[in-house]
DNA sequence: CTGTTAGCGCCTTCAG
DNA sequence: CTGAAGGCGCTAACAG
């Protein structure tokens, strides 16, 4: 391996002048200058960034801690991360937590041993792991779910008003009894759409009916269960608004599986983007998100806090969009 | 920042002292031990890694390297890789090179001057790039393309007998005038593919039309031009082996925005998974890869090349497996 | 404008 | 078994 003072000795030259140049820093005699890039690329020196990093306490790596790289969701959002990382000159570490606070708490350690410049998280549970990275001055952006009682840079999207729009778009479309699959309690996101479900309900002047409201997991499989549940009820529901993309997609292959017809007999509306949601039969009703967007946020925030890191925390909100599509029309 | 020292302070010890318990090296006094582990928590010490790096030249940090975030393919791929690598002590640094060659570049510089331990990579055309990491003795795992004349650890999928049966199983179901999109020609999955549907059809006497292979760019939008083109023809295909996931999605869309049935009018394979692929109507028949298996396997031959840095180049082949479903039944 | 010096935090000889 | 010393490669402060 080729290091700076490889290059000073070829060059005639000291490592703090081979550092000037290397680093683009005015103030060297251009002749001198000519004479250590020559050396650079005789020797394709290449800078060793974990000794830079060192030197300056600071690393060029952002984590991106997401809970679920098998949900679309994430990855997308992850794409619009990575774009800006690039252009700012960082790259991405990517951490996937499935939803398991112990995991989390193991990669933001990771993230504090390594240096990292910066983190992205999309937090499974409680603000523990993330307050360790803001009393550590990390900078941090917490994404896609809100954390109560700390100041941190949040990028989020109305849930609670897209899944108001949902459920309203199923009673205009004539149903009568919508249950609603929601993900798990501790999670701001199940909750706010949850919320959004009983607002439009009784912005309709609807009950709020306990026994059609279902907790699942935010995953395939438990979006199928819970439809499952509630399809053996006495009076099974004839819509249903499932709050996340994985849980829809279970939620219609249970009703398929059951024979039972959509839009026919059971409505179908779901929250977040589902990848060709139109090739489906029938095509799926969704509430979408700006997944690609919530990411360059994101990212943005997390490159002004990195050059400003007194700045106050800001929240950005973004908004949802209902796609009206074949299943929830009858 | 509590270094290594403030612990040794704290403990009345040598900072080597602290160093061989941390690292939980035998032979050093239970008293000492002791009194080094109370301090140790007491502080709340965590050894810096980017200090540790720099020190034995090297991390732990695999960069995985793949072209395309938004695939689910490689997103499955990863989590295979992740969970082995996080057992090994390992963190996983998601690379999204595009198919761009440049951009792979940038990549694998940013390995080699982060001194990863390691890295996997899916090469999106020539064997410049790997052939860096292998002259700087980085260790390197190439998954699902095929690299030639260069020695390095390989995993692969049988492409062409999974191309060969699908292709078969549209001769079988009757189809006449079978259609092939493959991918770009540098890449040996294409390559491969596309042998193995013109194989099929030799094996059964079927003339190779050139007019029905395209060459598309393993992308949605490149599978819907791709058959927009088929179907132009003045004797139009009757059935499509579309070489990947997201160009068999772009066709079937072409197909249905064309009011094209499937299966009755041209039947449909595409190669890799495609999630929820029972989910949509028809169902879609597809040659399906053990993607996890494969990014499992890729990390457990980097960690095994790790670990015995001169062992042989070793190539794994794993096999593909055709679900038949309605999309290729007429 | 340039070079010398020091040190980021850790680990690993090498004496003792 | 323990501690002192040196150095991984780089850059920032300080003289010159």
């Amino acid at each position: 391996m080729t290091t700076i003072y490889d290059v000073a000795r070829h060059a005639g030259v000291s490592a703090a002048t081979v550092s000037r140049v290397v680093n683009g820093r005015p103030n060297v005699d251009p002749v001198l200058a000519e004479r250590v890039r020559r050396a650079l690329t005789e020797l394709e020196y290449r800078p060793n960034a974990v000794a830079r990093n060192l030197r300056k306490s600071r690393t060029t790596l952002w984590a991106v801690i997401i809970s679920d790289v098998g949900n679309p969701f994430f990855t997308a959002m992850v794409r619009g991360v990575e774009d800006v990382a690039q252009k700012a000159g960082f790259s991405v570490v990517l951490c996937n937590s499935d939803e398991d606070p112990a995991k989390e708490g193991k990669y933001v350690s990771a993230a504090l041993d390594d240096q990292m410049a910066g983190v992205i998280i999309s937090p499974s549970g409680r603000a523990t792991h993330v307050n360790r990275l803001v009393d550590a001055r990390v900078p941090v952006v917490v994404i896609d779910r809100q954390l109560r009682g700390i100041a941190v840079d949040t990028v989020l999207v109305d849930n609670e008003h897209g899944a108001e729009l949902a459920t309203a778009h199923l009673i205009d479309s004539g149903y009568e009894r919508i249950a609603c699959i929601t993900g798990p309690r501790r999670l701001s996101t199940a909750a706010q759409r949850l919320r959004g479900y009983q607002r439009a309900l009784r912005g309709h002047r609807r009950a709020v009916r306990e026994e059609l409201i279902r907790y699942a997991d935010f995953r395939e499989e438990g979006g199928y269960a819970a439809m499952e549940a509630l399809l053996r009820q006495d009076s099974p529901p004839d819509a249903v608004f499932a709050a996340n993309n994985l849980m829809t997609v279970g939620a219609v292959e249970c009703l398929v599986d059951q024979g039972v017809r959509i839009p026919e007999e059971v409505g179908v509306v779901g929250f977040d983007n589902i990848p060709w949601a139109h090739l489906v039969r029938p095509s799926l009703t969704t509430v979408g998100q700006p997944t690609y967007e919530l990411g360059r946020t994101a990212a943005l925030l997390l490159a002004e806090r990195i050059a400003e890191p007194s700045r106050p925390a800001s929240s950005v909100t973004l908004h949802t969009q209902l796609h009206v599509r074949e299943s929830s029309r009858r």
